[in-house]
DNA sequence: ACTGTCGTGGGTAACGTTGCCCAAATGTTT
DNA sequence: AAACATTTGGGCAACGTTACCCACGACAGT
């Protein structure tokens, strides 16, 4: 039964004693800053190994540097964003950053105050997963500390974006039901309570690569949108609604495969059957959309690609602030599977 | 075209010279701190407001509380843990604390770290989820700093459980299948690879608790448990290590959702019919168990209940770091659903 | 009038780290 | 041998906040 003591914290004053040096010694080694001789290294290296020495970040970040970095995801929920994340830590692994996650930013409000705790905390730098705050404010925020957006089609001279080519995206999949022989094709998509910067926000470029795609096959009149979120609720509740129009669409793509998934059950719920009555199609390639029993057509985005880019464009922004920009755009390709097929006959 | 200029950030200082007040002053205000006179409260607020000021976490973090909670998940990709983590964001909403969450941390090795840098950061307390790392370090750990463990069944003077009755758990599965006329019913285990405090963790109380419910049923002769992890691929290769075998179990009752769904593939891949050939039955009621296309039959353990717990304990423990130790049991319920019905007829 | 007590406000020294500067010793060129 | 460059190491002052003290005036009870 050990006695849980409250230790004083080991600081860089116990290092620099225990090896003889003094603390500048210590803190240049420990960033490997000019002018520390070989033995000092050694001699500094084996005192913090000793001791069980470790730097604390909030000193740090007092003067500079706190080895930290942000990632603000909108919906943990979404089984996208874990694939974002895991491409942004694998690029990271080596380095000596910690990545932490802010959760839960459901609105303009609640994205503010996260982003202002990232910034309160010091990091180094943040990562903004399809902020849905106004154009300028991301500026302002740019200007105040290193960001990365991703998601949003927008162009900045201090912030860097990686985004999809959500365009193409969407045209994937109407050329794809179209050449089933598809013509009543719709489309449900996200739209936000709080309407700032649509034209930016992937949800919305989506929809005009759909409405762009139809037209372009000469379908403008077979165009049907409807709004919801991305979420499971709304991909039901959208379908449903399409479902019970008089000309019942023959194939429905959602702009997100968690929506999509609401729609499959609102389908099932109908007593139709997919894809014989009726075909859908989703984006983003989750892991859901993987499994066999739903095995669901979807857009893949190369979400792990799309956090590792992020994350080396936002360690070279670190790395010299004033830097110019760079968009990265990827291009987005289609997994064809189950739940789409041909359209009923007549 | 606004310039981007780095502005020097707002300090207690430029809000003490504003309001025409000390430092100390603003410090006690803003902590509403004993000693300050309503009047006093008033001018250093609109000198808040007008400057729009932020404390700096970081300076705060060097002299005691940074208000800021960590949160550790195993696998951010388990649907499961983001009910848990909203149950802690939502217990938290009206407090000053900003939870973060940690990612990625497979392995006591990874697992160290994290704790570690969590640490460094002097966050006010963390919650670790489900964490693989041996007994001795947890106490360590909370001697350092406010620990809440969900999950573990353990108890510690130093530091709080939330965990669901697992033993229950598996009963409640392992009652139901067996009412329904089952006898050959197998268990798909998680299993470290890192063996360390081995019998604390969930997935193997889960285990012993399908043990014990089997020979209550006088079936001690049915158990058969074949160990894997608790994911997707685990539950596929483990439900076909099952299915041949040359008396093939009626039911499999895998110990997460997500294994259950990899075991549903395999299933479905080996040309077999559920729950008309075989039943499967998960744990956690995730949301990809209530999709309706899958209809899992799963033990719901209140995910937001058990973040909201953790999150109370939290608070109470930074509150006071000497008190008496907490450990909370939830009594899980069992979801039926489509997944399980009585075994094949012979 | 004299001692306490209370309410109100401020001064100051940390907390742990790093960037800037300077000093000494050593090496290199003229 | 003198002048200069380079390497190696340390002193010191911030960074922004808060806990601990002390000072002052007002007021109550002797």
């Amino acid at each position: 039964m050990t006695r849980p003591v409250q230790h004083r914290r080991v600081t860089i004053v116990d290092v620099a004693r225990h090896a003889q040096v003094s603390t500048t010694a210590v803190s240049k080694v420990l960033r490997n800053a000019y002018g520390t001789s070989p033995s000092m290294r050694e001699k500094v290296h084996q005192a913090i190994a000793e001791l069980g020495y470790r730097p604390s970040a909030a000193a740090r970040g007092l003067r500079g540097q706190t080895y930290t970095l942000g990632v603000m995801v909108p919906d943990i929920a979404n089984p996208f964003f874990p694939e974002v994340l895991d491409g942004v830590t694998s690029w990271l692994r080596d380095t000596d950053y910690q990545v932490l996650l802010a959760p839960g930013c459901a609105g303009e409000l609640a994205e503010a105050k996260t982003i202002d705790s990232m910034i309160d905390r010091s990091m180094d730098g943040i990562i903004l997963i399809a902020p849905v705050s106004p154009r300028a404010h991301l500026e302002h925020v740019a200007g105040t500390i290193a960001t990365v957006i991703v998601g949003r089609h927008a162009r900045s001279t201090i912030f860097d974006t990686v985004a999809d080519d959500d365009i193409a995206g969407a045209a994937l999949v109407v050329d794809h039901l179209v050449s089933l022989g598809h013509r009543r094709i719709a489309h449900i998509e996200h739209l936000e309570t709080e309407p700032s910067c649509i034209e930016e926000m992937p949800n919305m470029v989506r929809a005009e690569g759909y409405r762009r795609a139809m037209r372009r096959h000469g379908l403008q009149a077979e165009i049907d949108v409807v709004s919801r979120t991305y979420t499971r609720e709304g991909g039901f509740t959208g379908a449903r609604e399409l479902l019970d129009r008089p000309r019942r669409p023959t194939a429905i793509f959602a702009g997100a495969d968690i929506a999509a998934m609401g729609a499959l059950e609102a389908v099932a719920q109908a007593g139709l059957s997919v894809p014989g009555d009726i075909s859908v199609a989703g984006y983003d390639n989750t892991p859901f959309a993987t499994f066999s029993q739903v095995s669901l057509t979807s857009v893949d985005q190369a979400g792990r690609q799309i956090g590792a880019d992020a994350a080396r464009l936002l360690l070279e922004r670190i790395a010299d602030r004033a830097r110019r920009s760079a968009q990265i755009t990827l291009s987005p390709t289609l997994v064809v599977r189950g739940t789409t097929g041909p359209p009923p006959a007549g």
